[in-house]
Order: structure tokens, then C-alpha cells, then sequence
DNA sequence: AACACGTGGGG
DNA sequence: TCCCCAAGTGT
């Protein structure tokens, strides 16, 4: 379709020669659209489960990390119910690294949910996929839109900081939601939801980046206040964030030839589920001395050498300082009571944070020397 | 309504 | 280096 004919068609509003916003959008995004492993070709239908299962790995996440994921996911899970048949640990197993591992328990419950309570097929309006575990309001909205091509604007960070831009909307986030939520929907063409909603994010990823947007190559410049202002870069407003205290402890990796002790940690929490080696409380303030007697207490153990050295790890509320100490004991050494042996080599597989998985390459390396 | 919840990358 | 950010949800 040629852009004239696009303009010829509605119009009302503006003048003749400026197309509706919703309709520059989509005229942006059929020439500007991104690859995405999870997206539809143009025009063809999309798979409401691939839908989803992007929709959940992306939250937080950036398009870069999810990709390999995604491909595993799917190439192991070609469809709902076969993820639905999996065990929560095989799931977590595979979400290693990608990090907020509820997602992952949250994932494999839905799972179970749409194979039980649905047969098989997601619910196609917003009310009863946000029933879902793991669906917020977010994920609704992007599934109805993308997969069902509901008439509903998902509003994530993308989408706010476009259209706080947009309209130089002064109020801060997160108070200023349902406004954003008032003024996204706009920005919703009669038809192609799912369209408008990419496009939008799209636009938010390539042109109106968080910083130094590139306002001159938007479809919307023209109408967009902060540009008018020169202050896109100030939007959208919100208060800064306080950081959390560091915290201290210790790591223990015990090794017994070529096996590690490791445990699980409890399902609820931070890195819930997920496999960690024996460790220390984690607190702010804590002295190596007071982390150290947590050790675990095994026959057979010679002594403890502390590596020199910590490992630091940033999660999103709180830095980490983890002091390693190593020791090997003899074969057949009992595990403690919920912990077990697992061969180094199989590492790989197991449902390893990235936290835990710098601590053993710290504790194991023979290059690293103890105190 | 705040706060908990991972990780990696960019400026 | 440090701080912010990335397709948010659950409590």
C-alpha cells in the first residue's frame, strides 16, 4: 500500500496530509519491524504459546539474552502441554542463568494450568489469561493483543517511556501508570492490536532509547511535546531508586574427588529452587569469622583453605561479597542431612545461579591461590 | 503500596 | 567505576 492511499483513508482528525498516529505507527513498523525468533512472519498467525513463553522470559530481560533461551525452550517444549508434562526441576534446570527464577515456577505452573484447566489452548481474552500464574497485567495485555489480536494496549517499559514522551507527561512513574495506560491506548489503530503494540515497543527499543533518542528517524516526531521541548531526555520522570546495603558471607565448596556438595535452596525467595553449594547467611554487616562457623559439618574433612580474594554478585536489591573457603574429604564421606554429591562434570546441567556458578569457578580454580 | 526478585550490557 | 536499564509479577 502506498503511503497516499494509507493518508486517503482516515484522516478525519488531522490534516489531509498527516496520517493518525496509530496509522504512522503501523506504516513504521511494516517497514522497521524487528526478527524476532517469537514473532509471526507479516500477516500470518501467531502461536499464542510462543506468545507467551516470550512474553515471560522478557519480563526484565532484554531481546539479546532471551534468544538462546527461547530456542532451547521451545526446541524441548514444542507446545504447551509437552511443557506442561515436564518437571518444574527440568524447567528450572533450563532457566539457569536468565535469572528471577519465580518466573520459571511460575512458567511451568502455567503450563500445568492451560494443559489441566484449559485443554491445552490459552484463554484468548485479557480476564482470564491474567488468571494465569505468572500473567500480570502486562503479559495479559500482550497476549490478547499479539496472539488474539484483541483491542487492548500492553503498556511496558517501552511503551512508557514513549508515550510519557510523547506527552511530556510531568507525573512520576510509578504514579503516573493509568494515565500512560489512558494516552497508550490512542495509540491503538482499529485494527492490528497485536501491530500496534509491537510497534510501539519496537519504537521504544530502536529510536526512543532511554538515552540520546533519535527523535529525527520517529514516526511520530511531529507530534511528540517533549521533542517539541527539547527535554525528550528527561522523561519519563521517576524517583531515583535507593540501593541496598552490601552483604557478606561465606561459600563452601567441598569437592570429594570429582563430585561437589550441593543442596537446594528453599522453593520460595531469592534464586528459590534453584541448586547452590553450602553457604552462610547472607547479611549486611556480617564478619568473615561469624560467616565461617556455618560451615558444614562433615567426618573426614581436613581443613578449610580460604581463597584469596571474594566473589561479588549485584542482584537488583542488594551487592554480595562471598568469601570461598575449599576442602576435600575422602571418598565415601556422607553427605549432611539434604545435601548431596554431583559430579563437577555434570555441573552444566544442574539449576545453577550465575552467583553460584562464579563461586565454584572461583573455589575450583587451581590457578586461584588460598590464604 | 512498597519491596522482593537476577543478570548482563551500555554510557 | 558506577548507575541505569530490560517486553513485570507477586505479596
Amino acid at each position: 500500500m502506498s503511503p497516499k492511499s494509507a493518508l486517503k483513508a482516515k484522516s478525519e482528525p488531522v490534516p489531509p496530509e498527516t496520517p493518525s498516529r496509530p496509522l504512522a505507527l503501523l506504516q513504521w513498523y511494516d517497514r522497521h519491524r524487528r526478527r524476532l525468533p517469537w514473532r509471526a512472519p507479516p500477516g500470518e498467525a501467531s502461536d499464542p504459546y510462543r506468545v507467551w513463553l516470550s512474553e515471560i522470559m522478557l519480563q526484565q530481560t532484554t531481546v539479546k539474552a532471551v534468544g538462546p533461551y527461547f530456542e532451547k525452550f521451545v526446541s524441548r517444549w514444542p507446545d504447551v502441554t509437552a511443557l506442561g508434562r515436564a518437571s518444574q526441576e527440568d524447567v528450572l534446570r533450563m532457566w539457569a542463568g536468565l535469572g528471577y527464577y519465580s518466573r520459571a515456577r511460575n512458567l511451568h505452573a502455567c503450563a500445568v494450568a492451560v494443559t489441566r484447566e484449559h485443554g491445552g489452548t490459552f484463554p484468548d481474552t485479557e480476564v482470564r489469561l491474567r488468571a494465569l500464574p505468572g500473567v500480570g497485567p502486562y503479559t495479559a495485555a500482550a497476549i490478547a493483543a499479539i496472539a488474539f489480536d484483541r483491542r487492548t494496549m500492553p503498556v511496558d517499559g517501552n511503551i512508557e517511556r514513549v508515550v510519557s514522551r510523547l506527552f511530556a507527561v510531568e507525573e512520576e512513574l510509578p504514579q503516573a501508570k493509568p494515565l500512560i495506560q489512558e494516552l497508550a491506548a490512542t495509540l491503538l489503530a482499529d485494527s492490528r492490536a497485536g501491530d500496534s503494540a509491537q510497534a510501539l515497543m519496537d519504537l521504544g527499543a530502536s529510536i526512543c532509547t532511554p538515552k540520546k533518542p533519535a527523535c529525527s528517524l520517529c514516526p511520530l516526531n511531529e507530534g511528540c511535546t517533549a521533542r517539541a521541548l527539547g527535554t525528550q531526555d528527561t522523561f519519563p520522570r521517576k524517583a531515583a531508586k535507593k540501593s541496598g546495603a552490601l552483604r557478606r558471607g561465606a561459600a563452601f565448596v567441598v569437592t570429594r574427588g570429582d563430585e561437589l556438595l550441593v543442596r537446594t535452596r528453599p522453593e520460595k525467595g531469592l534464586l528459590g529452587g534453584m541448586t547452590e553449594v553450602p553457604g552462610s547467611d547472607w547479611l549486611a554487616g556480617q564478619d568473615d569469622a561469624k560467616a565461617k562457623r556455618q560451615a558444614p559439618e562433615l567426618k573426614g574433612l581436613s581443613r578449610w583453605q580460604r581463597k584469596v580474594g571474594v566473589v561479588t554478585h549485584v542482584f537488583t536489591h542488594f551487592p554480595l561479597e562471598l568469601v570461598v573457603y575449599t576442602a576435600r574429604v575422602e571418598a565415601r564421606t556422607r553427605a549432611p542431612a539434604s545435601m548431596r554429591w554431583v559430579p563437577i562434570a555434570t555441573l552444566a546441567d544442574e539449576a545453577l545461579p550465575n552467583v553460584m556458578r562464579k563461586v565454584i569457578a572461583h573455589g575450583l580454580d587451581p590457578s586461584s591461590p588460598s590464604c
